[in-house]
DNA sequence: GTCTATACGGTGATAGAC
DNA sequence: GTCTATCACCGTATAGAC
């Protein structure tokens, strides 16, 4: 595993966009890490070696792994919860239309991709034994859960439902999740219009009174 | 964290029921640390605490780290399978029976608690960087996803179907592992019952037409 | 089979030069 | 800020007594 990020302009960044930047370039470097050496082979060395700087410089960054690794959790907490957020705020009044958009957007290749769905699981995994794991990523998908819901009850009382409301929610996001599931462990022909299209048509079977929108 | 494993009629098993009884004392502990401490923080010396046994003995019957935990990986996998494996053989032969006794299987207390659910995750998180454990559940996990598919396809040529056979299938294992991730996730409210019966609720809108069954 | 003792490498974190 | 050198500890695995 050697360095493979670029340092282009380094010279000219001032000194807070510096510290950002080598931040960044650590969570990079650990989620490379998680994903490749799984999180028990996972450490500061090797997160070092990986970012191409000293394992010395690291800590001067982090203070400590265990902070690092929950700032990697941070990172890519707001990176998910960032993307369908702007998903939601781009998709117009509509509440069919923001529903399709949030799940489009749970297949950005941003989000949905080996790489951090294998680190999610990892941080998943170390969540009972780390309460603050937890925390991190609690709030925001409770947030997620709650507008998927909320989206539901819109719809149904517009243009009916064969679900509850409640039980309508509980399947999309059960689909989204069982999707990512199969992804990071099933076969590799997994293809992401044909899981955006799968769930579409659960879509159609729960609200059939739909105006076709989507693909 | 000390011995909770019961060593009563000990001394009367015959050598080899005494090796497979050790092995699984110590698979019990493994799975325990995995939940209660993370992947990352287990160790031979923990789980031998765990266990009640020394720290040697534990590499006298595993010979490796790495071979407990695959030999637990191992376990999960046969508890899992033969679960859902059983109930479908019980469940008679009308597919819609056997396709609820296979969700209601996905949620008895021996395999949805927790505790195994944690493990579980700790091992998926891990399995980009051991393409064993990959191999050791793969098979097993795609028996399950053809039979639900099978039951798909069998009841909509019976009874109709509000979805595609493999739509439908992906939906209910969607449902099912949203709702495990959920129940490690999510607030500590979550029923059993709740889980299946929105998992029934989801099945009577997929098949419309079926008769009236389980709740 | 089971234990204790121990070898030996890796691990997180610190110190201090530049 | 960044590095190298280093520390004290913990990790797995082995050896050998019982």
């Amino acid at each position: 595993m050697s360095a493979n990020v670029t340092e282009k302009n380094f010279a000219s960044r001032n000194r807070k966009s510096q510290r950002a930047f080598r931040k960044r370039q650590l969570i990079d470097a650990t989620i490379d890490c998680i994903d490749k050496l799984g999180i028990s082979q996972t450490t500061l060395a090797r997160i070092a070696e990986r970012a191409g700087i000293s394992q010395g410089n690291v800590v001067f960054y982090f203070h400590s792994k265990d902070e690092l690794l929950e700032q990697t959790l941070h990172y890519l907490n707001d990176e998910y919860t960032s993307n369908w957020q702007t998903a939601l705020d781009d998709a117009g009044p509509d509440p069919l239309s923001q529903l399709q958009a949030l799940i489009e957007a749970s297949f950005a290749p941003q989000v949905f991709n080996r790489k951090k769905i294998s680190v999610w699981y990892a941080f998943w995994g170390e969540s009972r034994s780390r309460p603050k794991y937890m925390r991190i990523c609690g709030a925001s998908d409770r947030a997620f859960s709650e507008t998927i819901s909320k989206l539901c009850q819109a719809i149904a009382a517009r243009d009916g439902s064969s679900l509850s409301p409640r039980t309508a929610a509980y399947s999309i996001e059960g689909m989204i999740d069982g999707m990512w599931q199969n992804f990071l462990l099933g076969p590799t022909g997994f293809k992401r219009a044909h899981a955006i299209s799968t769930i579409f048509e659960l879509l159609g079977s729960i609200f059939p009174q739909r105006r076709q929108i989507g693909p």
